[in-house]
DNA sequence: TAGATTGTTAATCGATTAACAATC
DNA sequence: TAGATTGTTAATCGATTAACAATC
């Protein structure tokens, strides 16, 4: 069968990651099957843009009775890439500080932590969980030795390009930008944007639209 | 002048923060000018289109010289409705644990930080900044007392509903979901979802796809 | 003025929705 | 079979891009 992945629409695997996370409920429920019109009103969908999507899958719904929860769940796990484990590494107070609220969430969800660190003295030496914060001379260090994937980057905004260009020589190729700073990388590496500061902006604007209507 | 914010699309309101953010960058280098094309650029889009999501702002350019930061940056903070400063809760050791570090980046952007609530008996009664956290059960009366408008979210993806329910019962009108759970609210409501885990899955994707150019 | 970039129109592209035949 | 929901096609809707006249 070919590769139905290489021409996934952009907005439909950006919607991957919440039917995953609705299934992953529904089987805590041990519901066995779901409707397409069920799981768009979850997400705030129709139910056509639900089967559309979903058309883009190896996965076939059955005809009058929706589809198995758990051969979905499995196949959006696959086409995210959930099943290869990922090694992370965190940098900066705005994820050391929780560092171990964070490692728990990520250990769930198949990604290793594999460091903390920092651009304040003050915090480099804490311990947050099993990991001790860093200094960022040490990043090259710990993400050659441990195949670091994906790093997460959660310093002061001016400080942000500097850190990304270091994680990038350093062999990472997925960076998750949780900072309002608008960063450049080589087109091989991906970069997704999700600042905190950056969305309660956002639903600052949405807020006022909804006293509209 | 008709109100023009009326009908911004969606997309458009979308990168407005990310404008604002590479804006205020300029001008922390004492740029008094932007052409569209560098726009583009920073953010990784056309000039085309920025141009477009331009016209639906009260802000014109200069022909031939590009946009006056200032002025621009003035624009976008009125629409996204950064002028009027917003009153902020948080729940969950997500964000708790970062109380200080997140109050700090909140207060630089007009956000108030009036209190942080824990479902997780060990961590209520511990201070984070000024702020002591605080038993959930204290949440209606903070809203109520200072008028709180939005409540970030940052529990375990099954508490989630339950604070939100919560939350909106209160009287706030905007929530940041920083949980992987899908949650439901009244139309009324705002909600954003932006969660870390789910934007790890989302990256994961793309670096997938990467892969294959 | 000449040069440059904006503002805007029209064309393209793609996503969402509606509708219904296929089918269990 | 009858009932129900899927899978898919076609229609609608909207966003992005290209192109160029307007204009400082």
């Amino acid at each position: 069968m070919a590769n139905k992945q290489r021409d996934i629409p952009m907005p439909v695997i950006e919607r991957l990651p919440r039917y995953f996370a609705h299934l992953r409920h529904l089987r805590q429920y041990h519901r066995k099957t779901v409707l397409s019109h069920n799981i768009a009103r979850a997400l705030g969908l129709t139910s056509s843009t639900v089967r559309q999507d979903f058309s883009h899958l190896d996965c076939r719904g059955m005809f009058g009775q929706g589809y198995k929860i758990e051969d979905l769940e499995k196949t959006i796990a696959d086409v995210l890439g959930l099943n290869v484990d990922k090694k992370i590494i965190a940098v900066g107070s705005g994820v050391t500080d929780r560092g171990l609220s964070l490692n728990e969430t990520l250990a769930d969800n198949g990604f290793t932590m594999c460091g903390f660190f920092s651009l304040d003295s003050k915090s480099i030496g804490k311990k947050t969980g099993e990991l001790t914060i860093q200094d960022i001379n040490a990043l090259p260090e710990v993400v050659k030795e441990n195949q670091v994937d994906i790093g997460i980057v959660a310093v002061k905004p001016c400080a942000a390009q500097g850190v990304i260009d270091k994680m990038i020589l350093s062999g990472i190729s997925g960076i998750l930008n949780l900072t309002s700073a608008n960063v450049c990388a080589p087109q091989r590496i991906s970069i997704l944007n999700a600042g905190v500061t950056i969305n309660l902006q956002l639903l600052s604007c949405l807020m006022k639209e909804c006293l509209r209507e």
